[in-house]
DNA sequence: CATCCTGCCATAACAGCGCTATGCATGCTT
DNA sequence: AAGCATGCATAGCGCTGTTATGGCAGGATG
Protein backbone atom coordinates (compact mmCIF):
# COMPACT_ATOMS: atom_id res chain seq x y z
CA UNK A 1 0.00 0.00 0.00
CA UNK A 2 2.80 2.57 -0.58
CA UNK A 3 1.23 4.96 -3.55
CA UNK A 4 -1.49 2.81 -4.82
CA UNK A 5 -4.82 5.34 -4.10
CA UNK A 6 -6.57 2.20 -2.96
CA UNK A 7 -6.95 -0.34 0.14
CA UNK A 8 -9.87 -2.78 -0.17
CA UNK A 9 -12.01 -1.68 -2.32
CA UNK A 10 -11.21 1.01 -4.89
CA UNK A 11 -12.58 4.24 -4.17
CA UNK A 12 -11.04 4.75 -0.82
CA UNK A 13 -9.06 8.48 -0.52
CA UNK A 14 -5.72 8.32 0.04
CA UNK A 15 -4.08 8.05 3.81
CA UNK A 16 -2.96 12.15 3.72
CA UNK A 17 -6.77 13.32 2.74
CA UNK A 18 -8.07 10.53 5.57
CA UNK A 19 -5.65 12.83 8.21
CA UNK A 20 -6.62 16.08 7.02
CA UNK A 21 -10.41 14.93 7.24
CA UNK A 22 -9.98 12.98 10.47
CA UNK A 23 -8.27 15.97 12.18
CA UNK A 24 -10.69 18.51 10.41
CA UNK A 25 -13.46 16.78 11.96
CA UNK A 26 -12.09 16.40 15.03
CA UNK A 27 -11.40 19.80 15.47
CA UNK A 28 -14.25 20.56 14.24
CA UNK A 29 -16.85 18.32 16.71
CA UNK A 30 -14.64 18.44 20.13
CA UNK A 31 -12.05 21.03 19.69
CA UNK A 32 -8.46 21.62 19.37
CA UNK A 33 -7.61 19.79 22.65
CA UNK A 34 -9.12 16.67 20.81
CA UNK A 35 -7.35 16.64 18.03
CA UNK A 36 -3.78 14.42 18.90
CA UNK A 37 -1.99 12.02 17.18
CA UNK A 38 -3.02 9.47 19.24
CA UNK A 39 -6.87 10.15 18.77
CA UNK A 40 -6.06 10.71 14.80
CA UNK A 41 -4.54 7.77 14.37
CA UNK A 42 -7.13 5.80 16.04
CA UNK A 43 -10.09 8.14 13.68
CA UNK A 44 -8.09 6.79 10.65
CA UNK A 45 -7.40 3.08 12.33
CA UNK A 46 -3.68 3.05 11.70
CA UNK A 47 -0.56 4.20 14.13
CA UNK A 48 0.80 7.96 15.09
CA UNK A 49 3.86 6.71 13.01
CA UNK A 50 1.72 8.48 9.58
CA UNK A 51 1.64 11.74 10.95
CA UNK A 52 5.31 12.06 11.07
CA UNK A 53 5.89 9.95 7.68
CA UNK A 54 3.34 11.79 5.83
CA UNK A 55 3.31 15.21 7.22
CA UNK A 56 6.86 15.38 9.20
CA UNK A 57 4.81 16.22 12.72
CA UNK A 58 1.98 18.02 14.03
CA UNK A 59 2.87 21.42 13.40
CA UNK A 60 3.15 20.27 9.28
CA UNK A 61 -0.45 18.57 9.71
CA UNK A 62 -1.95 21.57 11.47
CA UNK A 63 -0.78 23.73 8.37
CA UNK A 64 -1.78 20.90 5.77
CA UNK A 65 -5.56 21.05 7.79
CA UNK A 66 -5.30 25.20 7.74
CA UNK A 67 -4.63 24.99 3.85
CA UNK A 68 -7.88 22.72 3.88
CA UNK A 69 -9.71 24.99 5.64
CA UNK A 70 -8.60 27.95 3.50
CA UNK A 71 -9.53 25.90 0.01
CA UNK A 72 -13.02 25.38 1.90
CA UNK A 73 -13.40 29.36 1.97
CA UNK A 74 -12.41 30.12 -0.82
CA UNK A 75 -14.85 27.55 -2.45
CA UNK A 76 -17.52 29.53 -0.63
CA UNK A 77 -16.48 32.50 -1.67
CA UNK A 78 -16.22 31.52 -5.23
CA UNK A 79 -20.03 30.48 -5.11
CA UNK A 80 -21.12 34.11 -3.93
CA UNK A 81 -23.19 34.90 -7.17
CA UNK A 82 -22.07 38.82 -9.11
CA UNK A 83 -24.73 40.99 -9.28
CA UNK A 84 -24.21 44.22 -11.35
CA UNK A 85 -23.34 46.36 -7.72
CA UNK A 86 -19.74 46.00 -6.94
CA UNK A 87 -20.58 47.41 -3.24
CA UNK A 88 -23.05 44.25 -3.16
CA UNK A 89 -21.06 41.66 -3.73
CA UNK A 90 -18.26 43.44 -1.23
CA UNK A 91 -20.88 42.84 0.99
CA UNK A 92 -22.20 39.01 -0.02
CA UNK A 93 -18.12 37.84 0.24
CA UNK A 94 -18.54 39.70 3.77
CA UNK A 95 -21.74 37.88 4.84
CA UNK A 96 -19.92 34.53 3.03
CA UNK A 97 -16.87 34.93 5.03
CA UNK A 98 -18.38 35.53 8.30
CA UNK A 99 -21.10 32.67 8.08
CA UNK A 100 -17.75 30.09 7.15
CA UNK A 101 -15.95 31.10 9.78
CA UNK A 102 -19.35 30.96 12.34
CA UNK A 103 -19.90 27.27 10.65
CA UNK A 104 -16.36 26.27 11.71
CA UNK A 105 -14.91 28.43 14.56
CA UNK A 106 -12.09 26.13 15.34
CA UNK A 107 -10.96 25.40 11.47
CA UNK A 108 -11.18 29.54 11.34
CA UNK A 109 -8.66 29.45 14.31
CA UNK A 110 -6.15 26.85 13.16
CA UNK A 111 -5.82 28.71 9.62
CA UNK A 112 -4.80 32.15 11.54
CA UNK A 113 -3.02 31.26 14.40
CA UNK A 114 0.55 31.65 13.59
CA UNK A 115 2.38 32.42 17.02
CA UNK A 116 1.22 29.63 19.01
CA UNK A 117 3.74 27.80 19.02
CA UNK A 118 6.35 29.76 19.64
CA UNK A 119 9.25 31.02 17.26
CA UNK A 120 9.51 30.75 13.37
CA UNK A 121 8.86 34.09 12.17
CA UNK A 122 6.72 33.63 9.34
CA UNK A 123 6.11 29.70 9.56
CA UNK A 124 2.43 29.50 8.12
CA UNK A 125 2.57 32.60 6.18
CA UNK A 126 3.51 30.92 3.38
CA UNK A 127 -0.04 29.18 2.76
CA UNK A 128 -0.90 29.40 -1.09
CA UNK A 129 -4.40 28.62 -0.71
CA UNK A 130 -4.92 31.86 0.87
CA UNK A 131 -4.51 34.01 -2.09
CA UNK A 132 -7.39 32.44 -3.63
CA UNK A 133 -9.34 33.76 -0.55
CA UNK A 134 -8.30 37.20 -0.62
CA UNK A 135 -7.95 37.24 -4.41
CA UNK A 136 -11.61 36.74 -4.40
CA UNK A 137 -11.79 39.84 -2.43
CA UNK A 138 -9.44 41.77 -4.11
CA UNK A 139 -11.49 41.30 -7.57
CA UNK A 140 -14.50 42.92 -5.98
CA UNK A 141 -12.94 45.66 -4.74
CA UNK A 142 -11.25 46.28 -8.16
CA UNK A 143 -14.48 45.88 -9.73
CA UNK A 144 -16.15 48.53 -7.28
CA UNK A 145 -13.35 51.10 -7.30
CA UNK A 146 -13.07 50.65 -11.27
CA UNK A 147 -16.50 51.60 -11.58
CA UNK A 148 -16.74 54.61 -9.68
CA UNK A 149 -18.17 53.57 -6.79
CA UNK A 150 -15.05 53.27 -4.88
CA UNK A 151 -12.29 56.09 -4.82
CA UNK A 152 -9.24 55.61 -6.93
CA UNK A 153 -6.99 53.49 -5.37
CA UNK A 154 -4.37 50.43 -5.05
CA UNK A 155 -7.07 47.35 -4.94
CA UNK A 156 -4.83 45.20 -2.59
CA UNK A 157 -4.43 47.61 -0.04
CA UNK A 158 -8.17 48.27 -0.07
CA UNK A 159 -9.19 44.46 0.31
CA UNK A 160 -6.78 44.54 2.80
CA UNK A 161 -8.08 47.22 4.81
CA UNK A 162 -11.58 45.16 4.70
CA UNK A 163 -10.16 41.65 5.30
CA UNK A 164 -8.44 43.36 8.66
CA UNK A 165 -11.87 44.82 9.35
CA UNK A 166 -13.54 41.49 8.74
CA UNK A 167 -11.09 39.53 10.23
CA UNK A 168 -11.01 41.10 13.36
CA UNK A 169 -14.56 41.35 13.51
CA UNK A 170 -14.91 37.27 12.82
CA UNK A 171 -12.36 37.08 15.36
CA UNK A 172 -13.70 38.90 18.26
CA UNK A 173 -17.03 37.31 17.94
CA UNK A 174 -15.46 33.80 17.95
CA UNK A 175 -13.49 34.83 21.42
CA UNK A 176 -17.21 35.25 22.76
CA UNK A 177 -16.02 38.86 23.36
CA UNK A 178 -19.27 40.59 22.13
CA UNK A 179 -21.02 40.46 25.69
CA UNK A 180 -25.05 41.42 25.56
CA UNK A 181 -24.20 43.92 28.85
CA UNK A 182 -20.63 45.94 26.82
CA UNK A 183 -22.33 46.08 23.32
CA UNK A 184 -24.34 45.55 20.64
CA UNK A 185 -25.76 42.13 18.93
CA UNK A 186 -22.85 40.63 17.01
CA UNK A 187 -25.43 41.17 13.60
CA UNK A 188 -25.99 44.83 13.48
CA UNK A 189 -22.17 45.44 14.82
CA UNK A 190 -21.32 43.34 11.70
CA UNK A 191 -23.90 45.12 9.01
CA UNK A 192 -22.72 48.63 10.57
CA UNK A 193 -18.70 47.74 10.11
CA UNK A 194 -19.62 47.14 6.68
CA UNK A 195 -21.32 50.37 5.81
CA UNK A 196 -18.74 52.26 7.53
CA UNK A 197 -16.18 50.96 5.71
CA UNK A 198 -18.23 51.20 2.69
CA UNK A 199 -18.90 55.00 3.21
CA UNK A 200 -14.91 55.60 4.12
CA UNK A 201 -13.98 53.90 0.91
CA UNK A 202 -16.54 55.32 -1.63
CA UNK A 203 -16.69 57.72 -4.52
CA UNK A 204 -20.27 59.06 -3.42
CA UNK A 205 -21.10 58.43 0.33
CA UNK A 206 -24.52 58.82 -0.63
CA UNK A 207 -24.20 55.58 -3.09
CA UNK A 208 -24.07 53.57 -0.27
CA UNK A 209 -27.20 52.17 0.53
CA UNK A 210 -27.78 51.59 4.33
CA UNK A 211 -29.62 48.35 5.04
CA UNK A 212 -33.12 48.87 7.12
CA UNK A 213 -32.10 50.91 9.68
CA UNK A 214 -32.53 54.75 9.73
CA UNK A 215 -29.53 55.36 10.89
CA UNK A 216 -25.83 54.45 9.12
CA UNK A 217 -23.71 53.58 11.73
CA UNK A 218 -25.64 54.21 15.31
CA UNK B 1 4.59 32.30 55.12
CA UNK B 2 0.66 31.93 55.43
CA UNK B 3 -0.85 35.28 54.38
CA UNK B 4 1.99 37.42 55.71
CA UNK B 5 3.03 39.67 52.89
CA UNK B 6 7.38 39.58 53.19
CA UNK B 7 9.08 36.34 53.14
CA UNK B 8 12.78 37.61 54.14
CA UNK B 9 13.02 41.64 53.87
CA UNK B 10 9.56 43.27 54.09
CA UNK B 11 9.44 44.28 50.38
CA UNK B 12 8.52 41.23 48.71
CA UNK B 13 5.64 41.16 46.57
CA UNK B 14 2.79 38.18 47.31
CA UNK B 15 3.24 34.90 45.75
CA UNK B 16 -0.46 35.20 42.92
CA UNK B 17 1.70 38.56 41.86
CA UNK B 18 4.84 37.16 41.56
CA UNK B 19 3.40 34.29 39.41
CA UNK B 20 1.78 36.31 37.34
CA UNK B 21 4.50 38.51 36.64
CA UNK B 22 6.92 35.23 35.88
CA UNK B 23 4.10 33.85 33.65
CA UNK B 24 4.02 36.91 31.68
CA UNK B 25 8.06 37.29 31.74
CA UNK B 26 8.36 33.88 30.60
CA UNK B 27 5.65 34.39 28.18
CA UNK B 28 6.76 37.63 26.57
CA UNK B 29 10.61 36.35 26.41
CA UNK B 30 10.29 32.65 25.35
CA UNK B 31 6.75 31.83 24.12
CA UNK B 32 3.93 30.24 25.14
CA UNK B 33 5.39 26.76 25.40
CA UNK B 34 7.81 27.81 27.53
CA UNK B 35 5.21 28.53 30.04
CA UNK B 36 4.73 25.80 31.72
CA UNK B 37 3.58 24.68 35.57
CA UNK B 38 7.11 23.13 36.06
CA UNK B 39 9.00 26.46 34.97
CA UNK B 40 6.98 28.89 36.24
CA UNK B 41 7.10 26.81 39.81
CA UNK B 42 11.23 26.89 39.04
CA UNK B 43 11.22 30.47 37.92
CA UNK B 44 9.52 31.56 41.57
CA UNK B 45 11.21 29.35 43.72
CA UNK B 46 8.75 26.79 44.45
CA UNK B 47 6.69 23.76 43.11
CA UNK B 48 4.07 23.60 40.57
CA UNK B 49 1.57 22.91 43.68
CA UNK B 50 1.49 26.87 43.69
CA UNK B 51 -0.55 27.65 40.52
CA UNK B 52 -3.34 24.82 41.65
CA UNK B 53 -3.67 26.06 45.33
CA UNK B 54 -3.86 29.87 44.33
CA UNK B 55 -5.47 29.59 41.02
CA UNK B 56 -6.78 25.72 40.62
CA UNK B 57 -5.18 25.13 37.43
CA UNK B 58 -3.37 26.41 34.62
CA UNK B 59 -5.95 27.65 32.20
CA UNK B 60 -7.01 30.16 35.16
CA UNK B 61 -3.42 31.40 35.21
CA UNK B 62 -3.71 32.24 31.89
CA UNK B 63 -6.72 34.17 32.88
CA UNK B 64 -4.96 36.13 35.44
CA UNK B 65 -2.07 36.88 32.91
CA UNK B 66 -4.73 37.91 30.34
CA UNK B 67 -6.39 40.13 33.15
CA UNK B 68 -2.42 41.96 33.73
CA UNK B 69 -2.45 42.27 30.15
CA UNK B 70 -5.55 44.54 29.83
CA UNK B 71 -4.23 46.65 33.18
CA UNK B 72 -1.47 46.66 31.18
CA UNK B 73 -3.05 48.04 28.25
CA UNK B 74 -5.22 50.45 29.72
CA UNK B 75 -2.70 52.08 31.16
CA UNK B 76 -0.98 52.48 28.19
CA UNK B 77 -4.05 53.97 26.60
CA UNK B 78 -4.73 56.22 29.76
CA UNK B 79 -1.35 57.97 28.87
CA UNK B 80 -2.27 59.19 25.40
CA UNK B 81 -3.02 63.01 26.11
CA UNK B 82 -6.41 64.65 24.92
CA UNK B 83 -5.80 67.02 22.52
CA UNK B 84 -8.62 69.42 21.24
CA UNK B 85 -9.19 66.69 18.18
CA UNK B 86 -11.05 63.71 19.22
CA UNK B 87 -10.28 62.43 16.01
CA UNK B 88 -6.47 62.80 16.67
CA UNK B 89 -7.39 61.22 19.80
CA UNK B 90 -8.73 58.33 18.18
CA UNK B 91 -5.97 57.89 16.15
CA UNK B 92 -3.43 58.42 18.90
CA UNK B 93 -5.37 55.58 20.92
CA UNK B 94 -5.17 53.47 17.85
CA UNK B 95 -1.23 53.78 17.40
CA UNK B 96 -0.99 53.17 21.37
CA UNK B 97 -3.21 49.87 21.13
CA UNK B 98 -0.72 48.85 18.09
CA UNK B 99 1.89 49.76 20.11
CA UNK B 100 1.22 47.82 23.05
CA UNK B 101 0.51 44.45 21.24
CA UNK B 102 3.70 44.69 18.87
CA UNK B 103 6.03 44.95 22.23
CA UNK B 104 4.41 42.18 23.77
CA UNK B 105 2.39 39.64 20.99
CA UNK B 106 2.51 36.24 23.41
CA UNK B 107 0.73 38.65 26.08
CA UNK B 108 -1.89 40.16 23.07
CA UNK B 109 -2.21 36.73 21.97
CA UNK B 110 -3.62 35.26 25.68
CA UNK B 111 -5.62 38.22 26.24
CA UNK B 112 -7.78 37.24 22.92
CA UNK B 113 -7.51 33.46 22.71
CA UNK B 114 -10.98 32.18 24.28
CA UNK B 115 -11.70 28.64 22.19
CA UNK B 116 -7.75 27.87 22.45
CA UNK B 117 -9.29 25.65 25.25
CA UNK B 118 -12.19 23.81 24.35
CA UNK B 119 -15.36 23.59 25.67
CA UNK B 120 -16.59 26.66 27.73
CA UNK B 121 -19.12 28.71 25.68
CA UNK B 122 -17.68 31.84 26.83
CA UNK B 123 -14.84 30.96 29.62
CA UNK B 124 -12.46 33.73 29.41
CA UNK B 125 -15.49 36.69 28.36
CA UNK B 126 -15.87 38.24 31.89
CA UNK B 127 -12.49 40.05 32.41
CA UNK B 128 -13.43 43.15 33.93
CA UNK B 129 -10.13 44.87 33.43
CA UNK B 130 -11.08 44.89 29.78
CA UNK B 131 -13.61 47.38 29.76
CA UNK B 132 -11.59 50.06 31.31
CA UNK B 133 -9.12 49.98 28.03
CA UNK B 134 -12.75 49.48 25.77
CA UNK B 135 -13.74 52.48 27.86
CA UNK B 136 -11.16 54.85 26.93
CA UNK B 137 -11.83 54.09 23.07
CA UNK B 138 -15.76 54.62 24.15
CA UNK B 139 -15.05 58.21 25.59
CA UNK B 140 -13.14 59.19 22.91
CA UNK B 141 -15.59 58.38 20.45
CA UNK B 142 -17.89 59.82 22.18
CA UNK B 143 -16.37 62.51 22.03
CA UNK B 144 -16.20 63.02 18.50
CA UNK B 145 -19.78 62.74 17.98
CA UNK B 146 -20.78 65.18 20.61
CA UNK B 147 -18.38 67.49 18.73
CA UNK B 148 -19.99 66.63 15.57
CA UNK B 149 -16.60 65.60 13.94
CA UNK B 150 -18.99 62.10 13.51
CA UNK B 151 -22.19 61.28 12.72
CA UNK B 152 -24.42 60.89 15.46
CA UNK B 153 -24.43 57.62 16.65
CA UNK B 154 -24.45 55.17 19.86
CA UNK B 155 -20.59 55.59 21.13
CA UNK B 156 -20.15 52.13 21.99
CA UNK B 157 -21.30 50.81 18.86
CA UNK B 158 -19.02 52.53 17.03
CA UNK B 159 -16.25 52.07 19.46
CA UNK B 160 -16.95 48.39 18.78
CA UNK B 161 -16.31 48.60 14.67
CA UNK B 162 -13.23 50.29 15.88
CA UNK B 163 -12.16 48.02 18.30
CA UNK B 164 -12.83 45.30 15.43
CA UNK B 165 -10.59 46.86 12.85
CA UNK B 166 -7.49 47.77 14.98
CA UNK B 167 -8.27 43.85 16.73
CA UNK B 168 -8.18 42.04 13.26
CA UNK B 169 -5.47 44.47 11.98
CA UNK B 170 -2.94 44.13 14.94
CA UNK B 171 -4.07 39.89 14.64
CA UNK B 172 -3.07 39.53 11.06
CA UNK B 173 0.05 41.28 11.43
CA UNK B 174 1.27 39.78 14.56
CA UNK B 175 0.27 35.97 12.74
CA UNK B 176 2.61 37.63 10.15
CA UNK B 177 0.19 37.51 7.40
CA UNK B 178 1.16 40.86 5.80
CA UNK B 179 3.96 39.20 3.43
CA UNK B 180 5.35 41.53 1.30
CA UNK B 181 5.31 40.41 -1.92
CA UNK B 182 1.13 39.93 -1.53
CA UNK B 183 0.57 42.70 0.86
CA UNK B 184 1.66 46.49 1.12
CA UNK B 185 3.63 47.40 4.46
CA UNK B 186 2.04 47.26 7.61
CA UNK B 187 2.25 50.44 8.56
CA UNK B 188 0.63 51.69 5.55
CA UNK B 189 -2.25 49.29 5.71
CA UNK B 190 -3.05 50.82 8.91
CA UNK B 191 -3.05 54.16 8.66
CA UNK B 192 -4.96 54.13 5.70
CA UNK B 193 -7.32 51.38 7.34
CA UNK B 194 -8.02 54.41 10.17
CA UNK B 195 -8.23 57.02 7.57
CA UNK B 196 -11.13 55.13 6.04
CA UNK B 197 -12.67 54.58 9.09
CA UNK B 198 -12.71 58.02 10.21
CA UNK B 199 -14.23 58.88 6.75
CA UNK B 200 -17.25 56.03 7.07
CA UNK B 201 -17.97 57.62 11.08
CA UNK B 202 -17.27 61.74 9.77
CA UNK B 203 -20.01 63.68 9.70
CA UNK B 204 -17.81 66.22 6.82
CA UNK B 205 -15.45 63.83 5.09
CA UNK B 206 -13.40 66.95 4.29
CA UNK B 207 -12.71 67.14 7.58
CA UNK B 208 -10.23 64.24 8.28
CA UNK B 209 -6.89 64.89 7.74
CA UNK B 210 -5.47 62.62 5.38
CA UNK B 211 -1.68 62.02 6.45
CA UNK B 212 0.94 62.62 4.02
CA UNK B 213 -0.29 61.00 1.13
CA UNK B 214 -1.97 62.44 -1.59
CA UNK B 215 -4.52 59.49 -1.30
CA UNK B 216 -6.51 58.71 1.12
CA UNK B 217 -6.95 55.05 0.90
CA UNK B 218 -4.66 54.29 -1.70
C1' DC C 1 0.63 27.72 78.16
C1' DA C 2 -0.87 23.56 75.59
C1' DT C 3 -3.74 21.94 72.10
C1' DC C 4 -6.17 21.65 68.04
C1' DC C 5 -7.16 23.10 63.63
C1' DT C 6 -6.81 25.21 59.29
C1' DG C 7 -4.31 26.44 55.22
C1' DC C 8 -0.23 26.14 52.34
C1' DC C 9 3.40 23.80 50.08
C1' DA C 10 7.03 19.90 48.72
C1' DT C 11 7.03 15.38 47.09
C1' DA C 12 5.66 11.73 44.30
C1' DA C 13 2.91 9.68 41.17
C1' DC C 14 -0.52 9.12 37.13
C1' DA C 15 -2.35 9.49 32.58
C1' DG C 16 -1.57 11.56 28.45
C1' DC C 17 1.08 14.21 25.09
C1' DG C 18 4.54 14.79 20.78
C1' DC C 19 8.08 12.45 19.00
C1' DT C 20 11.78 8.85 17.79
C1' DA C 21 14.31 4.34 17.28
C1' DT C 22 13.67 -0.14 15.82
C1' DG C 23 12.05 -3.99 13.22
C1' DC C 24 9.05 -6.10 9.99
C1' DA C 25 6.27 -6.56 5.92
C1' DT C 26 5.15 -5.09 1.53
C1' DG C 27 5.76 -3.75 -3.38
C1' DC C 28 8.89 -2.15 -6.95
C1' DT C 29 13.21 -2.68 -9.34
C1' DT C 30 16.85 -5.20 -11.58
C1' DA D 1 14.42 -14.43 -7.97
C1' DA D 2 17.13 -11.50 -5.20
C1' DG D 3 17.76 -6.82 -3.45
C1' DC D 4 16.16 -2.66 -2.10
C1' DA D 5 13.33 1.08 -0.66
C1' DT D 6 9.26 2.51 1.55
C1' DG D 7 5.57 2.72 5.16
C1' DC D 8 3.68 1.28 9.26
C1' DA D 9 3.22 -1.03 14.16
C1' DT D 10 5.45 -1.34 18.45
C1' DA D 11 7.72 0.36 22.35
C1' DG D 12 9.80 3.75 24.64
C1' DC D 13 11.65 8.63 26.08
C1' DG D 14 11.06 13.04 28.03
C1' DC D 15 7.72 16.16 29.02
C1' DT D 16 3.14 18.03 30.20
C1' DG D 17 -1.04 19.24 33.47
C1' DT D 18 -3.04 17.49 37.40
C1' DT D 19 -3.91 15.11 41.81
C1' DA D 20 -3.16 12.47 46.30
C1' DT D 21 -0.45 12.46 50.21
C1' DG D 22 2.03 14.09 54.07
C1' DG D 23 4.32 17.45 56.86
C1' DC D 24 4.79 21.96 58.76
C1' DA D 25 3.78 26.36 60.10
C1' DG D 26 0.51 29.99 62.38
C1' DG D 27 -3.93 31.37 64.55
C1' DA D 28 -7.74 30.05 67.38
C1' DT D 29 -9.37 27.86 71.50
C1' DG D 30 -9.41 25.59 76.19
Amino acid sequence: MTSRPADSPGHEPPIRARLIEAAARLLAEQGPGALTTRRLAAEVGTSTMVVYTHFGGKQQLLTAVAREGFTRLAAHLAEVAPTDDPVIDLGNLALAYRANALANPHLYAVMFSALTGGREPSANAEIPEARRSFDAIVAATRRAIESGRFRPADPTLVATQLWSALHGFVMLELAGRFVPSMHADPEHVFTTLLVTMALGLAEDPTSITRPSGPEGSG
